[in-house]
RNA sequence: UGGGGCGUCGCCAAGCGGUAAGGCACCGGAUUUUGAUUCCGGCACUCCCAGGUUCGAUCCCUGGCGCCCCAGCCA
């Protein structure tokens, strides 16, 4: 595997997945000799963008061709050009290379196959196992039968192969209209599996290809191309998702006409994700109808989404593993994602503080004019990455959350009478509050400090529970913060079929902006893309979109686990 | 009611006839200037159910039950 370092901060890594049916399957078959190497492939159709659910298949086909020393073609699956754009190229090819992976020299088209696959065709005519079919799309919907019932055959399944050549031909230089005529397979009107009930292989469509442009009349529908396309590429293990299962011995009888090579096909069960939803139509639906700003939009489960949001290739490919791959329907907890990324984070995200909702604190006995600097670590656990300085001062921002004038029980954070430790620098105690006259809204905090605790230290040995986390008033920086949550209220939207809507579930909560964030001073250079550990608040990557320099916008990765969040604290 | 799959801890997932790995979640407890991290410990006498084969079955057989997929000129 080729981890390229894209310059935003990424480690490079190797690693060969834990095992699995599929490789053991592979296994096998090298040491039966059935195969000397091994040939992948991840086939997109580019009409939408990655997500986390072709991460899964990416991970498994470029990770399996990695430890095996084989390769791994990228392939578009581009044989519909009424639903495919050229844009959709660049973006799934970035989002592949942003994942990790290389597909070096291998980057395909179905549509490069056309030619042969027209050649093809030809030769099934001629052998009598594919006709042109008059009928009407409604037509043969209705021939195909039901699950119960056998379909019937076409009238037009016994025209001569001289008849079929003509129009197939003609069809091809654009004779007839879109939808006029199809070429089908002849296979079994009366199969149990609805697959080989004549399928269609070739429609007409006047539409001009991305990459053929006007050459072609006629496309092949997915079905007719992609075992084809497998075995041009001489792909031996064609890995693909449980819903092709049925489509296997339709691939199987072209390529057993035709005579040419067969891969295997193994299919694995997609990823579903709890409070969120993977099907291309449903996530284009929300891109359009605004439920989120966009494809790139920090909650939605696309890969260029989950990298707007934070998330590392790093965390993403740990979370693939962590997932396994089976044949079972499952339903994968957010918290396994969230872990991945928390996982990752914590080793390489400098910490430093922030304050999201500001509350004033003012150290009464502190001198006026004074400032000191305090030294703070970037890491606690990584004395490595340095440490740098942060200015503290008489009037100080915390937390409004740090405060609570009739604190609960199992608080031990500041509240009146009380102390608790202002991390790097002093030990305060609540003298007093100011309140707003209107709303009793506490707006202010008073404190003393304690000249024998700096650093935050306690020479006399005596415990503080409470660390909280600060920013100088007269020295920090204001920013804007997004704060971002799971964008479903439910675990499976839309998947109670007497339950809501999925749209009526999304969560109005998913995403908050705050603009009156308070950061020390060292945040004002932040880099766009960077991370930071806000401490005690979470993970947070500067968005590389609405960020401008000295104005960073930092968009929350993930909330660092939080136990007295979670005990209802 | 046709065909194809699947059923091991709350969620994933190993296991392939010899007496239930691991991760996430959860619950303790230690360390901690992030209620974070880290660290220890707990967490399925049981593998959808019922029969059968076997000295022995989560793994084999039979019969049930439950869930998913298939009736696009989408992929």
């Amino acid at each position: 595997m080729t981890v390229p370092n894209l310059g935003t901060g990424e480690r490079n890594e190797s690693s060969t997945p834990p095992p699995n049916f599929i490789s053991t399957i592979i296994d096998e078959d090298l040491q039966s000799g059935k195969h000397k190497t091994v040939i992948t492939r991840f086939p997109p159709e580019p009409n939408g963008y990655l997500h986390i659910g072709h991460a899964k298949s990416i991970c498994i086909n470029f990770g399996l061709a990695s430890a095996y020393n084989g390769r791994c073609h990228l392939r578009f699956d581009d044989t519909n050009p009424t639903k495919e754009e050229t844009e959709y190229v660049e973006t799934i090819k970035e989002s592949v290379r942003w994942l990790g992976f290389d597909w070096g020299e291998h980057l395909y088209y179905a549509s490069d196959y056309f030619e042969q696959l027209y050649h093809w065709a030809e030769e099934l005519i001629q052998k009598g196992k594919a006709y042109v079919d008059d009928l009407t799309a409604d037509q043969i919907r209705e021939y195909r039968g039901t699950l119960t019932e056998p379909g019937k055959e076409s009238p037009y399944r016994q025209r001569s192969t001289e008849e079929n050549l003509d129009l197939f031909r003609r069809m091809r230089a654009g004779e007839f209209p879109d939808g006029s005529r199809v070429l089908r397979a002849k296979i079994d009107m009366a199969s149990p599996n609805m697959n080989l009930r004549d399928p269609v292989m070739y429609r007409i469509l006047h539409a001009t290809h991305p990459h053929t442009g006007d050459d072609w009349n006629i496309y092949p529908m997915y079905d007719y191309a992609h075992g084809q396309s497998d075995s041009i590429e001489g792909i031996t293990h064609s890995i693909c998702t449980l819903e092709f299962e049925d489509h296997r011995p339709l691939y199987e009888w072209f390529i057993e006409q035709l005579g040419i090579y067969r891969p295997q096909q193994i299919e694995f069960a997609r990823l579903n994700l709890t409070y969120s939803v993977m099907s291309k139509r449903k996530l284009l639906e929300l891109v359009k109808e605004g439920n989120v700003s966009g494809w790139d939009d920090p909650r939605m489960p696309t890969l260029v989404g989950m990298r707007r949001r934070g998330y590392t290739p790093e965390s993403i490919r740990n979370f693939c593993e962590r997932i396994g791959v089976g044949r079972n329907d499952s339903w994968i907890d957010m918290s396994i994602l969230e872990e991945s990324v928390r996982e990752d984070l914590n080793e390489r995200a400098p910490r430093v503080m922030g304050v999201l909702r500001p509350l004033r604190l003012v150290i009464d006995n502190y001198p006026e004019q004074m400032t000191e600097e305090f030294d703070a670590a970037n890491h606690p656990n990584k004395p490595e990455m340095g440490s740098r300085k942060v200015p503290f001062s008489r009037v100080v921002y915390i937390e409004k959350d740090d405060f609570m004038e009739e604190p609960a029980k199992g608080y031990f954070r500041l509240a009146p009478g009380r102390e608790v430790r202002l991390r790097y620098a002093y030990i305060v105690q609540c003298v007093g509050v100011v309140k707003d006259e209107n709303t009793g809204e506490v707006v202010e905090v008073h404190c003393t400090y304690d000249p024998e605790t700096r650093g935050g230290s306690t020479p006399d040995g005596r415990k503080i529970k409470g660390t909280i986390h600060w920013v100088s008033a007269r020295h920090s920086i204001q920013a804007e913060v997004r704060l971002y949550d799971r964008l479903f209220t439910v675990p499976n939207p839309g998947g109670d079929r007497n339950g809501p809507d999925w749209k009526s579930c999304l969560n109005p909560a998913s995403i908050e902006r705050i603009g009156s964030c308070r950061m020390e001073p060292c945040l004002a250079s932040a880099e766009p893309e960077s991370r930071y550990q806000f401490e005690r608040q979470g993970y947070f990557y500067v968005d590389p979109s609405d960020s401008s320099p000295g104005a960073p916008v930092f968009n929350r990765t993930v909330t660092l686990r939080d136990s007295w969040a979670k005990s209802g604290g």
